[in-house]
DNA sequence: CTGTTAGCGCATTCAT
DNA sequence: ATGAATGCGCTAACAG
C-alpha cells in the first residue's frame, strides 16, 4: 500500500462522513469527542496511514517545537559533550535540535542565528565564538521573542541567561596542590591576553599566589594565540627563563598536550622537571602515561543539560522574568 | 521600535496600496514586476524589518530546507568530525541541519527517525546503531518520498545509497607493515563477533596472513564487547598465551586505549614487547609517549562530507536512481 | 457532542 | 505589469 500523497485530516472526515474538525479532535483526544467517534476516526487513521503534516502545525501554532544551537565546534570534544546532553534534555521534552558551528567566525555565527530566527526557533543554546564582540543580535532575537541561553563562553552582559564555569575555584585549588607539593615557581600559560576566559584566568592565578604568599612575578605569565606553534612558543619562552617554573598552570587541554609534547621533546622528564595543571576539555588523560598532575574540570555534560534546562523553562513560562546566571565550580579533579 | 508581531506581506501590501502577491512576487524578484514597485516594496519591507515566515512558506512549499542527521553518537570523535563536515556542506548548501543521536538503542533510533519524518526533513543521512537489526524503516522513508543515505555504519543491503570505509586494503597494509618488521605472531582484538565490522576485519586479517603465508591460528583472535572491561579481557586473554602474540591489529583507538594501558601495567614495553595498530577513530595519538605504530584511517569528515554531497544530489534531482555504493579505502597512517 | 466558518502567511493560477 | 482569488493542512471560535 504506497502512500502516493500522504493522507490529510479532510480525507478521514470524508471517509467517515463528519466534519475535518471532529477528526482533529478525535486525534488530539479532545475531552467532548464521544469515544466511539474517537475510536472510529483513529482507526480509519491508522488504516490511511495517516501522519499529521507538522509544517501545518507549526505553522498554524506558531511553535516548532525546536530549539537551536550554536556552537563554535561541533568536532570539539568539550563541545560534543555539550551537544550530547543537550540532544538528551530535548529528546525527553519532545523537543528536536537544530544546529550550526560558528568556526569562531562572526558572521557565519551570525549568518546562522538569522537562519534559527527564520525556521523560527523556540528557543536558542549559545556559546559564542573567540573573536564576536557585537552583541546586537541578543536584542534582535529578544524583539522577535526568542529566548536564548548561553553557556560557556558567554557574553560579559548582566541581562542575559547563562550557565558557566567560574575558573577561579579550580586556580586556587591547582595552585594550591601545587604549592604544597612544594612549588613556588608557578606559571601560567595563558591565551589570548583580551579574551574574557584569559583575563578571568590570570586574576585568579594572582589571587591564588597572594593567597599562599608567593610574589607574583609577570614574567611567569605568557600567552599563546591557541595554535600549536603559539603553544610551543608560549613554554619555550617560560623554559629560557634564568629560573624556569617547576610548575605550569594551562589554558586548556589542548594547549597542554603541546606544550607537554614539547616539553618531552626538549629531554625533560614530566611530573618531574616539571609539572602541569590544565583547564579540561579533554577527557581521555587516564590513558596517558605522564598526565597533568591534575585538570580543572569544567563539565561541559553538566552546563549543556543545565542551559537546556533553564531554555526549556524560559519556553514553557514564557513570562518576562529576571535574567538567570548559573555558575557551576570549576574543580580539581584526576588528582595523581 | 519594537516589532511585536513580525511584519507580513499583507501589510507591506497594505501601506502600499497595492496587491500582497505583487509584494510577494517583488519580494522574490519575480521578472514580471517592475523595477521602481520591486524597488519600493523592499524598502517598506526593510523599513517594516519583514521577515519572511519560513513555517508557512515550508507549508505551501512541501519543502523544509533542513536535512536529518541520525548518528549512534555525538560525542564521540569519530562522529562528531563527520557531523561537522555535514554542517559546513549544508551550510553551503543553505540548508540547516536537525539531528539526534540513538545511543545504539533502536528504538530510540527508530522515534528520532519518526520526528524527522514528521518534521518533514527533505533527507536523511544515517549511521545506524550496533544493534539495528530491523530495516523496514527504509521503506518507510522511501513511500513518504525522503532520500536516505547511510555512512560509515551502514545497513547490509543492496539498494540503498551508502558510503562507507572498505576496512580490508588498512588491514592488509598493517600485516605486511608487521610482517616487514620481522612479525609473525600477529593478533586481532575484535568487535562482536556477528557484527557486520566485525565479520569484515576478521576475513581481512585473515587474507592478510595467507598472503604473507602466516598460518592462521584460531587463539589469536579474540573478541570484546568494547567495554572497557571486555578490553581488557581481550589483551589479557592473548597476554596468557604460551606464545603470545608481538603484534595485535585491535577493533578501533578506544580498545586500543584500553589494552595499551593494560599492557604497561602488566610491565610490558609497548613498541617493544608487543605492537600495536589500530583502526582510528580518535585523533591525537601523535601526542602519546608510545602511540600504536600505526593506525588505520576511516576518514569520518570526508565520509560525512561525501554522504552529504550525495543527499543533495539526490534532494535535488529526485528522479528514481540506481542506489549509489561509494567505498572509502581505508589507508594506514601515522607510521612509525 | 458535533458541524460551520474562518484564518494562519505565503505562492500561484487565472484574470485583466 | 498587477490584482483577485484560491488553497496548502490544520485548529479553534462560534454555533448549534
Amino acid at each position: 500500500m504506497k502512500e502516493g500523497k500522504p493522507a490529510t485530516i479532510k480525507e478521514i472526515a470524508k471517509r467517515l462522513k463528519i466534519s475535518p474538525s471532529t477528526v482533529s479532535r478525535a486525534l488530539n483526544d479532545h475531552p467532548s469527542i464521544g469515544l466511539v467517534t474517537t475510536m472510529r476516526v483513529k482507526k480509519v487513521a491508522a488504516e490511511l496511514n495517516y501522519e499529521p503534516n507538522q509544517t501545518a502545525i507549526f505553522f498554524k501554532q506558531r511553535k516548532t517545537f525546536t530549539i537551536g544551537v550554536v556552537l563554535p565546534s561541533l568536532s570539539e570534544p568539550f563541545f560534543s559533550a555539550a551537544i550530547s546532553e543537550i540532544e538528551n534534555v530535548a529528546h525527553e521534552e519532545q523537543y528536536t535540535v537544530i544546529m550550526g558551528q560558528s568556526l569562531d567566525d562572526p558572521e557565519r555565527e551570525l549568518r546562522i542565528l538569522q537562519t534559527l530566527k527564520t525556521h523560527r526557533v523556540d528557543g536558542i543554546l549559545m556559546s559564542i565564538g573567540k573573536n564576536t564582540r557585537d552583541y546586537r543580535f541578543i536584542d534582535l532575537l529578544e524583539s522577535a521573542g526568542i529566548p536564548i541561553v548561553f553557556f560557556d563562553c558567554v557574553p560579559d552582559l548582566d541581562n542575559i541567561n547563562k550557565v558557566m564555569s567560574e575558573l577561579e575555584t579550580g586556580m586556587l585549588e591547582a595552585i594550591d596542590i601545587f604549592v604544597s607539593c612544594g612549588h613556588h615557581a608557578i606559571s601560567l600559560i595563558n591565551g589570548p591576553e583580551l579574551l574574557p576566559a584569559s583575563i578571568e584566568r590570570k586574576n585568579a592565578y594572582i589571587k591564588g599566589l597572594q593567597k599562599n604568599n608567593i610574589p607574583y612575578r609577570e614574567e611567569y605569565i605568557v600567552h599563546t594565540d591557541l595554535t600549536p606553534e603559539g603553544n610551543e612558543a608560549a613554554i619555550l619562552q617560560l623554559l629560557a627563563l634564568p629560573d624556569r617554573p617547576s610548575a605550569v598552570v594551562s589554558f586548556n587541554d589542548y594547549v597542554a598536550l603541546d606544550v607537554m609534547m614539547t616539553v618531552r621533546q626538549r629531554g625533560l622528564t614530566l611530573n618531574q622537571d616539571i609539572h602541569f595543571i590544565s583547564y579540561a576539555n579533554y577527557p581521555l588523560w587516564k590513558y596517558m602515561e605522564n598526565p597533568p598532575m591534575a585538570s580543572i574540570e569544567q563539565f561541559p555534560g553538566d552546563q549543556g543539560r543545565k542551559a537546556a534546562a533553564l531554555l526549556f523553562d524560559l519556553i514553557k513560562t514564557p513570562g518576562r522574568k529576571e535574567p538567570v546566571k548559573v555558575v557551576f565550580n570549576s574543580r580539581l579533579i584526576n588528582q595523581v
